[in-house]
DNA sequence: CCTTCGGCGTAC
DNA sequence: GACGTACGCCGAAGGC
């Protein structure tokens, strides 16, 4: 008998993809290019041509509508566009399928799932055995003798009624009515209310099929019943939508569809291409060319991620992933003087080692040392316990006699240390009496420059990212929730697994990212020039601190909370009723529903919006949205700052320690955290205030640096257009000029709002913004919006000319860069979307400034650092707010420090404008300013 | 009980 | 739909 088998291609790509994002897996070729799903499908593909089938076919759906969008306009209405890296492999999996010798079946009009059904039936009919490989459940209704399914990522089959029933609780030619009342929300069917799998079932099997349902429906009980009446009418429509069509007209039989010869030369070509190492090794001869010219970290990682999706996809093992990358490694746990002086000097010996500290907290300036681990090659490692205190916990060597044998290591500059996040441990060591010298690579910061598009940088992530290895959480150890305990609780030899594992894992990323550095020059040197030299600059900074005046927040929490009651007292008066003020939800019902204000502005979901322009927009019917805005300012001020400030300040120290975040901020800025210090208000005067409470201690000052308009001066820099050159080297108010130069007006007789105009369009066009916006913003009509658009361009027509390189830019590489070479990659340049691509293309013009500026500070902030390290006692750098930094320094300091800075952050950066600092000086940040 | 998401608002 | 990058508060919904 001969056998056909029929692919569901399109299904299994999506299927793949999701399965891959769901597993947090990246595979990309050499040059990036997302390969994930196409691992999936060729490693089906491949186990497929192992079984030999007579006749065979890849289906894929052709694009355009088909008759079920005649039927119902809203099928599929609401399915989210296909991502771009998925859609980048759609071509290149044809082009695959197609050297594979594979017939391709596309049929305009019909789906796939139709092109299918129909050749299943002819060839079942006509006595062949069909295998229809797919992941969509639909198919269970072509079961029949003859006709099976499968799923190759999953290994389930389906060959009979009784595999259907166990699966559905219905037969196959049930399926059908099963799906039209249970509906399918991914193809918008809306079937009965809360009718799922089960009750279709159950009534199916009651009532046979679903025209004896649709009969006997006034007789179903309660609330499922009425949601079969108010569904009635759809359900006939329903059962069209879902039943495969199985009359197409096609111009090829079953018989027509024997695989063909491959196309070796094409396959070669593609795998090369596509970085499929494996799949070109066995296709045999010359391996040379592109495929030997891959970084080694490529073959590893691809190597082995490979081997662990095809046996996700086929469920057997047919490749070990590369032992050197993905095996698990063998550790030592140290308690011994001798064992210690064994891996001293084996890390004496290395070029370079990882480490990694264990404490008990995530708070680096309060943690305690509870171990230290170490690792010298792929595999190797050590956990060295000195702070376990849990009841019956083994010897450990003293503390402060295996830092003193560490410390050697730790403080030469000579001994290249690496780590994942390291200006933890940096701290954590810090506080414990070494100096951490010649921290030389970090993996998080090789992870995000790489990629600063990845959300992730953690090691666990890393680790999954790029050598497919699943690492041992520290939830495993130390649990979670209420259940958690303290690392230094945690059993010593699941402490020393952990622990070690995560110097050696660090290695080991760090084996295949600096690989991949070294391919891309320019990332290389952010990476080295900036990002790492800065990682202990922003722990002095970090271990500084900002002093805080807590009796002074105190004071204005106090003022705050009056306020506040006032404010809820009134409310609750002309509101008739008690409320939550800090609900929206609650807010949103009593305004738009009971008092009958219009809703004016919408939120992202749809629902009438209670946010600051819905409530400015009806402050003139009634009075409690003003009311309201007054609350939430009021709020807003204690709840995030006064309140949280006071408790953020270190017992210790007395002053508030922030966190920066490195990897944090795709353009490449810095974020802060615990507390955020980059978002203490200053425009509204209550506001400020806070500022009040960042005070200097009795005999010194504060002193803010910051660049001025430095976004706007690297636009100008980076778009060449004369004219913003020119208003930058007069060193005009830059806002002033340009209205001067829009509205064709001496400097000096630029009116007020002329000034605010051009402020708006300056900033709005960094930000990629339209006429509706600066409409929006100006509160002027969109008409005019555009002409002062137009005006600006029409006198700066380089600027233009530079958004547009830049959008040309972005769609062509996916990226854009600074001026410095960091890049951002943009996952939706080329979404079919608008919103998506709209959003991508601003992002894409923002961007250079925004990135250029970050490299610049942070090139400020080395330089500052390498400075003030001989003036110690004198000053210190406390903080870095994007254009900003804060110094803290002697009152008979000041004088010294600012021109210092201003020269090092004006030197920063050779561009085509120059680069102009403001300084304040005062006793507290409020009046530095 | 804990996590996640939506809505909102602060900074540059 | 309409202005880029963050962090973080609160309430509400949903999973365990």
């Amino acid at each position: 008998m001969k056998r056909l088998l029929l692919i569901d291609g399109s299904a299994y790509l999506f299927r793949a993809y999701h399965a891959m994002k769901a597993q947090g897996r990246e595979f990309t070729a050499p040059d990036g290019f997302p390969t994930a799903a196409l691992h999936v499908v060729l490693s089906m593909l491949k186990a497929h041509l192992k079984e030999q089938p007579d006749y065979l076919a890849f289906v894929v759906d052709a694009s355009g509508p088909t008759f079920r969008d005649a039927l119902d306009p809203q099928y599929k209405a609401h399915r989210p566009p296909m991502p771009d890296d998925l859609r980048a492999q759609v071509e290149p999996m044809m082009e695959i399928v197609q050297a594979l010798g594979f017939p391709i079946l596309r049929v305009p009009g019909v789906e796939a799932d139709d092109v299918i059904g129909t050749l299943a039936l002819r060839a079942a009919e006509a006595g062949m055995t069909v295998t229809i490989s797919t992941g969509d459940k639909d198919f269970a209704q072509l079961v029949r003798p003859g006709v099976a399914l499968v799923n190759t990522m999953t290994g389930s089959r389906m060959a009979d009624d009784e595999a259907v029933m166990a699966k559905f609780g219905v037969r196959a030619d049930q399926i059908v009515d099963l799906l039209a009342l249970m509906g399918d929300s991914v193809d918008n069917i809306p079937g009965v209310e809360k009718c799922g799998p089960k009750t279709a079932a159950k009534w199916l099997g009651e009532y046979g099929n679903l025209d004896s349902v649709i009969v006997n429906a006034d007789g179903f009980k309660g609330k499922l019943g009425e949601n079969l009446r108010a569904a009635l009418h759809r359900l006939p429509l329903n059962k069209q939508l879902t039943t495969i069509k199985t009359d197409v007209e096609l111009d090829v039989g079953p018989a027509d569809l024997a695989l063909r010869e491959r196309h070796v030369e094409d396959l070669r070509r593609l795998y090369a291409r596509y970085g499929f190492n494996q799949a070109l090794k066995e296709l045999g001869g010359d391996p040379a060319g592109e495929a030997a010219a891959e970084a080694a970290a490529d073959r590893a990682g691809l190597r082995s991620t490979a081997a662990g999706y095809a046996r996700a996809a086929t469920g057997s093992a047919d490749e070990a992933p590369d032992p050197a990358l993905s095996a698990k490694g063998d550790y030592d746990t140290v308690t011994t003087r001798a064992q210690l002086d064994a891996w001293v000097s084996k890390l004496d010996a290395a070029d370079e080692f990882a480490f990694d500290t264990e404490t008990d907290a995530l708070d680096a300036m309060q943690a305690n040392l509870v171990g230290l681990s170490f690792s010298t090659e792929p595999g190797n490692g050590c956990y060295i316990p000195v702070g376990h205190t849990y009841p019956g916990a083994p010897a450990q060597l003293p503390m402060a006699e295996t830092l003193d044998a560490l410390r050697p290591l730790l403080e030469s500059a000579k001994h290249r240390k690496l780590g994942q996040h390291g200006k933890y441990d940096l701290h954590v060591l810090r506080r414990h009496g070494v100096d951490v010298a010649g921290y030389a690579d970090d993996t998080m910061l090789e992870s995000f420059i790489w990629n600063s598009s990845a959300t992730r940088h953690d090691m666990d992530s890393l680790a999954k990212r790029y050598l497919g290895y699943d690492t041992i959480k520290f939830e495993d150890v130390a649990g979670k929730g209420a259940k958690q305990i303290s690392f230094a609780e945690v059993a010593i030899d699941d402490a020393a697994r952990y622990a070690a594992e995560d110097a050696d894992i660090t290695l080991r990323l760090h084996r295949v990212l600096s690989a991949k550095l070294a391919t891309e020059p320019s990332l290389e040197k952010v990476y080295r020039e900036i990002e790492v030299p800065l990682v202990p600059v922003l722990a002095r900074m970090e271990a500084n601190g900002i002093l805080i005046d807590a009796d002074e927040l105190r004071r204005q929490s106090a003022d705050l909370s009056r306020r506040m009651l006032a404010a809820q007292q009134k409310a609750t008066e002309l509101a008739g009723r008690t409320f939550n003020l800090d609900s929206p939800k609650q807010l949103q019902a009593l305004l738009f529903d009971e008092l009958k204000l219009p809703a004016l502005v919408k939120t992202p979901t749809g629902q009438p919006s209670t946010n600051e322009e819905a409530l400015e927009a009806i402050a003139d019917q009634h009075e409690l949205p003003r009311i309201i805005l007054e609350y939430r300012g009021l709020a807003k001020l204690r709840s995030t700052y006064t309140d949280k400030l006071s408790e953020m300040v270190n017992p210790d120290t007395g002053r508030v320690h922030t966190s920066y975040h490195q990897a944090g901020a795709a353009t490449g800025r810095l974020s802060s955290n615990d507390p955020n210090l980059q978002n203490i208000p200053i425009r509204t005067e209550d506001g400020r205030r806070i500022r009040k409470a960042f005070i200097a201690p009795p005999g010194r000052k504060l002193v803010a640096c910051d660049y001025s308009q430095i976004e706007l001066r690297i636009m100008a820099h980076l778009s060449e257009d004369a004219g913003l050159l020119r208003a930058f080297a007069a060193g005009a108010d830059i806002h002033r000029a340009t209205a001067a130069e829009v509205f064709g007006k001496p400097l000096d007789e630029v009116s007020g709002n002329e000034r605010r105009a051009a402020k708006a369009i300056n900033f709005g066009l960094m930000y990629g913004m339209s006429a509706f916006g600066l409409a929006k913003q100006l509160d002027i009509g969109r008409g005019e919006a555009q002409d002062y658009i137009a005006l600006y361009f029409n006198r700066y027509p380089d600027v233009r000319d530079f958004m547009e390189r830049t959008r040309k830019e972005a769609h062509e590489r996916g990226y854009v860069e600074t001026v410095f070479g960091r890049r951002l990659y943009l996952d939706n340049i080329n979404a079919r979307n608008q919103g998506l691509r709209a959003g991508a293309e601003r992002a894409a013009i923002n961007a250079p400034m925004q990135g250029t500026a970050a490299d610049i500070i942070k090139r400020a902030m080395i330089a500052i650092d390498g400075w003030i390290a001989d003036h110690a006692d004198q000053a210190k750098m406390l903080l870095q707010v994007h254009d900003e930094l804060v110094f803290e320094c002697d009152a008979d300091f000041v004088d010294t420090l600012i021109p210092e800075v201003k020269a090092r952050m004006a030197a920063a950066a050779e561009l085509r404008v120059p680069l102009v600092i403001d300084a304040g000086v005062g006793d507290n940040w409020d009046e530095a300013h």
